[in-house]
DNA sequence: CGCGTTTGACCTGCGC
DNA sequence: GCGCAGGTCAAACGCG
């Protein structure tokens, strides 16, 4: 998929850097000496500071090297987990026709995901796997009803983004064609609330809800309903059809399952038909805390944990890993740091390689 | 002229 | 059955 072609593993980044920084520093120092013999405890603090430097630099790209790694194998067994649970949905789907002419139209969307939402009015949907929060009655039928609505519905995601609070137009951009076809004023928010359909494929199902919050009218809630069956339509440039990789540093937020909310720094596009998580996308972070958040989702399985509001099975859903590896990629992807880093990698790597064979 | 947006009318589901 | 609210349609309109 997607991820596989953005990060190759092919690139052996898991080269053993030491070698190479024995080697290089240990060449200049000895060219340095025989140029300047009189300044040789300069030019030894140099070198140590050099040394250090670029051995901090290469534990940097060992971690890195490991975090890929994890994350690909991650991805690989999520996403296995996933085709698995959607093949079970589909069944269930087909199973589950509804009656009604609406809810008919929304069965062809074929990734319907076992998923309930209650819009409690804000920004965040209380998102109840398996039963609705509002019946509490315990009647069978209306259960079924329910369960069986659950099926139909489409895969919902919900995207709060912080935007200027002088732009009305309730445009997200999110890397997608969208075509409006209707626009309502709701009775709980005297902000109208824009419908939206993909117009890059016609067989897109994907239909998308943009709406200001009531709370705070410089946040716009886009709610995407479906699944996109085509590439993200527009090319990644920096401050363009990206949702979150604005340099004004929009603050992002994906609200949906149980109620959780995790705080993933992110600098990429959100994929809108992605597993329904919570993310809090919160921009101006620094590279430390990005770095600890990311060994946090690289390594899940390590005991580190990451603030949910659910508490450790949260971040052991599948769909929350999945999501948290796609991001994790695309921002390392997207990172110009980590490009610098990767090109530093591959260059010692060809410099190892043309010391070792003699060239140079 | 074609395409996208706007907007009022209409449709549908749901609660009472 | 009725009314309300959300969602959709489609003609009118604007813009490049």
């Amino acid at each position: 998929m997607e991820f596989t072609s953005l990060v190759d593993t092919s690139l052996d980044l898991s080269f053993r850097p030491r070698p190479v920084l024995d080697k290089l520093p240990k060449q200049e120092v000895q060219s340095d000496f025989t140029g300047l013999r009189g300044d040789n405890m300069g030019v030894k603090n140099e070198t140590v500071d050099l040394l250090e430097e670029l051995n901090r630099v290469s534990s940097e790209n060992k971690k890195l090297t490991e975090m890929l790694t994890v994350v690909c194998e991650n991805y690989n067994v999520l996403r296995n987990q996933m085709m698995e649970y959607m093949s079970t949905q589909n069944g269930l789907a087909d199973d589950s026709a509804g009656s009604r002419k609406r809810k008919a139209e929304s069965i062809s969307n074929p990734n319907n995901s076992n998923i309930n939402i209650n819009n409690n009015n804000n920004n965040n949907l209380d998102v109840v796997p398996g039963r609705s929060s509002e019946s509490s009655s315990s009647d069978e039928e209306s259960s079924c009803k329910k369960l069986r609505e659950e099926h139909i519905k489409a895969k919902v995601t919900v995207v709060s983004m912080k935007t200027d609070a002088s732009d009305t137009s309730l445009i997200v951009k999110d890397g997608y064609q969208w075509r409006k076809y209707g626009q309502k004023v709701t009775r709980d928010n005297p902000c109208p609330r824009a419908y939206f359909r993909c117009s890059f494929a016609p067989t897109c199902p994907v239909k998308k809800k943009v709406q200001r919050s009531i709370e705070d009218q410089s946040i716009v809630v886009a709610t995407y309903e479906g699944e996109h069956n085509h590439p993200m339509t527009s090319k990644p440039e920096a401050g363009g059809a990206n949702t979150t990789s604005t340099s004004t540093g929009s603050r992002l937020n994906v609200t949906t399952i149980a109620g959780t909310t995790a705080s993933v720094p992110c600098s990429t596009t959100l994929n809108p038909s992605g597993p329904t998580i919570t993310l809090d996308l919160t921009a101006p972070k620094t590279v430390e805390k990005r770095d600890m958040k990311m060994n946090q989702s690289a390594s899940p399985t390590c005991g580190n944990s990451i603030h949910t509001s659910t508490g450790v099975e949260y971040q052991n859903r599948p769909e929350f890993q999945q999501f948290l590896i796609e991001q994790m990629a695309t921002s390392l992807t997207k990172d110009p740091s980590f490009k610098a880093a990767l090109a530093a990698a591959i260059s010692g790597k060809i410099l190892q390689h043309n010391n070792q064979t003699g060239r140079w």
